[in-house]
DNA sequence: CCGCATCCGGGGCGATACTG
DNA sequence: CAGTATCGCCCCGGATGCGG
């Protein structure tokens, strides 16, 4: 039986106290990311792409986001047959939350990973759509994949241009980039956030395959990394 | 002797998770929520703005702020010789943090407050920098006094328009504002952020003192309150 | 008074094992 | 695949003490 638990309230009666009582629980705002990066999602799926959790944490914080109106419970009719969470309204209203907390975060990226980090490639999709810019929107539409790290979390990540912004989405099969970059998620990632220049990510090993020259188009945007 | 206790991180190379390896932990955005409203704050005085929290948390927490690169601490020379605490410029960096989390929390506040809630009148003070707007930005500048609450948390507080933006702050001694406000924290937060009209506001026991008028130049902004 | 440090009980959290 | 069950540990909450 599964009673309130963990609804521990600050019991202040302020609009951030209250968003902190729904969602200031530890990995409450990782699920959230994840589920806001990957759409509609299974159980397994969300767990692996929150490496570090417990199982039971995972149901239990999924639980409590449901009765918040935050995330909704999808059975899928057979022959699927599975379970899929996905983001309510309510939840997708928290884009503009992780967008700033993400951009207050990516200092402690440029600085690198620690020695035991996980990575997973989809962590970089969201950054891209923050910091890069279209420098000639009006020019046909281009794309760049995006493979960082190893075999464990490799899923890659194309960035495209669409009308005029930039949007990032897992990479489906057969995938046709105009350009490919691989290498470190630490020297990628200084690359798309503007930190380092292609010339410095090359010395740091990115690779770059197919044509550079969209690579110009994708412009990171004005500072962003204010001390 | 205090090592890295609750530095406990995600060990995840995500912007999102780096912040909340920093930010995450319990009551640690309550007390940037204060210094944000506060200014420079003496440790007693966060302490009453933080109703609920225990003390050594409150110690512990600014010590990891401190390490962090958020906070900052001055010993404040004789006679006065008083510790203040301060938001550096990458604490002040965390401003469109708290705003849009506040902001995502706003539709909480207008279901009332739980029995026991805590307030403090400043906590209005931010919710009315975000959603007024000054709706005749060329006439002469006008100010209106919010006390809302009882005596506990009925720290006044002064919302004025500077150059065609509304800011808030403190009420000094010796106000002199336009109109006063006055009434439950529930009935000015409905008013302020225009879930409710004048007229109901009135019939919610808000009272209204001086000239009424300037309340129509302090319209609410466009919806907030999105499902 | 102000700014903590120390002590202690309870429960949220983390890791593993197990099940329909 | 999608969870539940169980068990330590350490964070958190509350009270008290205490030096400057």
């Amino acid at each position: 039986m599964h009673y309130n638990r963990g609804m521990r309230s600050y019991g202040q009666y302020c609009a951030l106290a209250k968003a902190l009582d729904v969602l200031g629980d530890r990995w409450t705002l990782l699920i959230v990311r994840e589920l806001m990066l990957r759409g509609p999602s299974r159980y397994t799926d969300l767990r692996n792409g929150l490496p570090g959790i417990a199982t039971n944490l995972l149901s239990e914080r999924l639980r409590e986001l449901k009765d918040a109106g935050v995330v909704a419970r999808e059975e899928a009719p057979p022959p699927v047959a599975t379970t899929l969470f996905s983001l309510t309204p309510r939840g997708q209203a928290l884009r503009p939350v992780l967008d700033e907390l993400g951009a207050w975060g990516v200092p402690f990226m440029v600085e690198g990973p620690a020695p035991d980090d996980a990575f997973r490639g989809r962590w970089l999709a969201w950054p891209a759509e923050r910091f890069l810019t279209d420098a000639d929107p009006d020019a046909p539409p281009v794309s760049v994949e995006l493979r960082a790290g190893d075999g464990d979390g490799a899923d890659p990540v194309v960035v495209e241009t669409v009308e005029g912004a930039v949007r990032a989405r897992p990479a489906g099969a057969g995938e046709q980039p105009d350009a490919v970059l691989s290498g470190s998620p630490h020297a990628i990632l200084g690359l798309l956030s503007g930190q380092i220049d292609v010339a410095e990510a090359r010395r740091r090993g990115v690779r770059i395959d197919g044509e550079e020259r969209v690579l110009a188009r994708l412009r990171p945007a004005a500072a962003l990394a204010s001390s």
